[in-house]
DNA sequence: GATGAATGAGGCTTCATTCAT
DNA sequence: AATGAATGAAGCCTCATTCAT
């Protein structure tokens, strides 16, 4: 029997390309750069991955997979809609913030080698049942339509993922905390303190 | 007075290169395929621009330039910051929504050739005054602390400007007219019906 | 005597990198691609064969000996030169036209790993003997020198091999049946009705 | 003005290209190792030539078409088949066997970069031609089928090349002279002594 | 023996930049 | 100043072969 083939070393050359990838953007970063921290020689990628590209959709989709994976599980945990926009707060949102690089080349390959819009519309049609139970529940009359409030998610969500990556990148003093506080009021503001 | 006659080999060299990075990426457009459709020499770049680098900092900075005298020439005609506000929502912000390949630009390059947090920061310091001024001016209490209010611009700023070109790029059914009403009910909601 | 059991499993690579071999040439044939289709490992191949150089040469040295040794079971069978010829014409020439890929790679593979001028020198020799015995049985006379029997042996040899190779490979009008038709009209124009 | 392209450069690299494919074949022989040489820079070949294939493209189709002209020319100023026939013999014949390079690139690269069948094809319409003149002209009966002329033409066409590419290559002793001669005999046979 | 992951040299090609003309 | 051929470093990827299991 042979060598079997290694998760960690798969693992290992994921998280410095999607590293890279993210510092210095996909095309500047060379395959050599990737496997040059890791000892690795420059064959072990292809045995893993079939070409660059497909490296840098691997990052992206299994990224996106574990994000949605972990919101679906949070929104079948929840009772109502109340807890279940706490637990996007508390939950999901948090873990997705935390993961800067995978912000940074969501946003930047958007187009090239992921389909960002796909998963924007995903997230507005979850996203846009609890705020229609959470108005219900709270006899809440929402006067806007499904266009304004599909730019209302977009605005939000692009710009908090847009913040966060230009603050961790700048050295900003902001941070994760400011963009979930920032989100957490706006939400107060339509719907009284339930977050 | 005329421009030097050689300033439209400039400008054509600039549009396409802006066209060419935003649609391709900056790494991946070479210079010979900025010059093919212009029929024009490899040879002309450099006698314009020092190198690549320097290409994407001119579209970059003289691209900033241009929207920032737009904007300061508008504040200093506003007689008041209701005024200057509607401004901005009337010619600066639209004017800047127009040229998704320079926002598109814009954010990718973020910190390999644009420092974006400069931008922002100079656009906080002049947005904050406004919004100060239209509190006072209205009588209305600001429990926004600066941090609060930096990371609410940002979101906002960035956000209006990814959804724009991510529209753009993958013809959703938004458009730069749902990003202006947007953040005009925004405002409103605010300070009530001043724009 | 049964064959080893594994036989079968070399006598399979042998087949199959004939195949692509002759198809796609040596280079072009990767030892990876000649396994895929068997449904083996790469291992397999350098458990029977020493290197990929090997194969080549096992192919066409197995190859050759194949059709030698049934010229020379033939030729020992032939109790005179007339029957010796028609055996060659009904026997050996249709085995050996029939193997199009072993007479590509025989034709390409010439002077890099296979010797064919060898072969050739063999071929006259055995060739030869039953023209002079023809000669002497129908009392002709044979003028040609042995330079120009040579040059006509290989002239021939060769150009009906690749006339076949040819017509294979480019589904021309033509078959083996009309190059074996121009090689016996041939011989009856200078011995008569023999064959 | 910059450099203009050197023809002398261009053929430089065909030249030798030509050497090496022919002798170590197309897949062996590396970008690298031609250049070498010729102390050119790898780079150079890509200002000629658009890759690799083009560059064994181009040595086949301008060879051939060398000859082609040659041959059609020689065929415009023959007054009748007669010196048609000579002018091949003498003039065609003896040009194409001296390029044993080009010989051999024709015939190892039949099907993948070289429509060896067309040429053939093209031949035997002209061949055809002359012959069938010459027997009008000497009063002599053609019982060949075409499809028997055509099978006749490769192999004497393509037995020809193949024999003179491996007397160069195997250092027999067989050269061009001995091909024509047995050409020019196989004709007398025919058509008695007109060449 | 059987397997197929691991290796790294080497191949083809691109491209920013220079500089002869 | 204008041009575009020339350059060669660097990138991606393939693949024969080895060897741990």
């Amino acid at each position: 029997m042979p060598q079997r083939k290694d998760d960690s070393r798969r693992e290992a050359i994921l998280l410095e390309a999607k590293r890279l990838f993210a510092t210095q953007g996909y095309e500047a970063t060379s395959i050599a750069s990737i496997v040059a921290g890791l000892n690795m020689p420059v064959g072990s990628v292809y045995t893993y991955f079939k070409d660059k590209q497909s490296l840098l959709v691997t990052i992206l989709e299994e990224g996106w997979e574990e994000f949605r994976l972990q919101l679906e599980a949070a929104l079948q945990m929840a009772p109502d809609a109340t807890s279940a926009l706490n637990l996007i707060l508390e939950r999901f949102l948090p873990a997705l913030f935390a993961d800067a690089d995978f912000i940074t080349l969501a946003l930047n390959e958007t187009g090239r080698s992921f389909a960002l819009n796909d998963k924007l519309g995903w997230l507005s049609a979850h996203i846009g049942l609890i705020i229609r139970k959470l108005a219900e529940e709270r006899n809440i009359q929402m006067d806007f339509d499904s266009r304004l409030a599909n730019t209302a998610l977009s605005v939000f969500f692009l710009g908090s993922l847009d913040t966060i990556r230009l603050a961790k990148r700048e050295n900003l003093d902001l941070n994760t905390a400011d963009v979930l506080k920032f989100i957490r009021l706006t939400i107060r503001n339509v719907f009284g303190d339930i977050c």
